[in-house]
This record gives structure tokens, C-alpha cells and sequence, in this order.
DNA sequence: TGACATACTTAGAAGTTCCATGTATATTAT
DNA sequence: ATAATATACATGGAACTTCTAAGTATGTCA
């Protein structure tokens, strides 16, 4: 298996994805969420997110639907499809494995 | 504790401090070593590590040395720095904590 | 009505990594 | 002997991401 040649920058793809298969979402929403799960770890800008979130739609990963709001306003959501469910998971598997590496590789040797 | 903006990206530096500490290694055998760790999961290309150790040098966090092997090839051999050290257990300490973020919002919620 | 939060978007800058290529030398195979 | 391969370092330019900044629009609240 070879992996994704942007897997590691791709966490911000793997981690929207995370987000929209829990539960269909919107761009503002998915910023404010991992912003508040990540505390003071990193902070999302929109600009960030939308790019991502376009280029997931266009990969067929995503797909979007304008919604409206009870307040009037205007929402684009995102659904993860079939296909991106399968990214989801063969990301994931991904990440735990690198993330392994850089745990084994990294870690302080004890005699 | 704001992220290091890259972290991500860093993993790469992650990886190469992560080895020089454990033993000081010049660039070929750093992307040869990683690379067998990496098994199939990605294959660095010398061309992405060498850069990289530039950069690290120019940050301080390794410093150069250059040696002559008993087969008389030359070889520029890095070493860690203080700062480097304290930089490797920084970013591992960043690292994890995003390891953290990425299983909780990915894994599969179990009823 | 003014300030703020919500909500989406894009342009341009900055930064990384990748690919390809180049140089040089030692080792191994023919 | 010499050709092929492995070792070893280096860099230019392409490609890709992300960041910063700004813009647009609308709803809410003081």
C-alpha cells in the first residue's frame, strides 16, 4: 500500500471528513467545531476550510446542498459519500500507521 | 500553547531529529533508515530530506560535520543541538497531542 | 442604526515537497 | 578492464497547500 503522497497534509481533509460523517455539516459550523475541539492546539481559518471543502467535493468525496436555516440564512452543507466513507476509513488507517512511525521513530529509549 | 504552524508539514522534521538524536546520521542514511521504517507506508526521496536538514541547520536545531568513511566516501554527518533536543520534545509533546484530535474526531462512534 | 456574529468565497503570498537532474566516487558484476 | 550499480550530496522549477487578507451578504442584538 502506498500511501497517499498528501496524507500528512491531508489531515485537514481526514479531519473534516471525521466531522461531516458523524453528521452532515456546514464550512462556518466545521471551523468552529475543530477550532473548539482543538483548544489552543491550532486555530482554522475559513479560508483554510473552504478550499479543502471544494476540493473534497470535487474529488466526489463530499457532495453539498444549500439549505436554509429557521433563521433565513443560508447554509452549504456537506455529506460525505460512499466514496468518501471509504477515504475516511483508508485514511484513518493511514494515519494510525504513520502515526506509529513517528511514535517508534521519535520516542526516548529506555535502557 | 499556540501550534507550530507547521507541525504538520514538520512531521518530516519530526522524523529526521527524531533519528539524528537518537545517533548522528548524515542525509543519505537518514532517507534510507526512514524509508525501510516506512515499509510501504511512503518512500522519501533524497531530494525532499536534503533541503529539509538545511533548513534544520539554518534553524540550529542540527549541526554539520564533514567525515571521511574507511571507504573514503565523504559523508556530512548532523548532530543534534541543545536546541534541537528541546525542540524534538516539543514537537513530539504537539504531535501527540494532535494525534489525540484526529482519533477523537475520526473514530467510529460505538453506541 | 450600529456593532457583531454568521456564512461563504476568492486572490495572492508564502512555504513545502516532489520530480528530475546533475555531480562525484566507490563497489560489484561481467 | 569496464560497465553497471550503489553511495552521497545538491539544487532548480513545478506543483500543491495553507495562510492572510479582503470582500460580500444577512441576521441578531444593544
Amino acid at each position: 500500500m502506498k500511501i497517499n503522497k498528501e496524507l500528512v497534509g491531508a489531515s485537514t481533509a481526514l479531519l473534516i471528513l471525521g466531522v461531516i460523517a458523524k453528521s452532515p455539516s456546514y464550512g462556518y459550523q466545521i471551523v468552529k467545531r475543530i477550532n473548539t475541539e482543538a483548544q489552543d492546539l491550532f486555530e482554522w481559518q475559513e479560508g483554510t476550510v473552504y478550499p479543502v471543502l471544494h476540493k473534497l467535493e470535487k474529488d466526489g468525496l463530499i457532495r453539498s446542498q444549500w439549505q436554509t436555516a429557521d433563521t433565513g440564512r443560508r447554509r452549504k452543507y456537506y455529506y460525505i459519500t460512499s466514496r468518501g466513507q471509504e477515504a475516511l476509513a483508508d485514511y484513518s488507517v493511514q494515519w494510525t500507521e504513520f502515526n506509529n512511525l513517528v511514535v517508534r521513530i521519535t520516542e526516548v529509549q529506555y535502557a
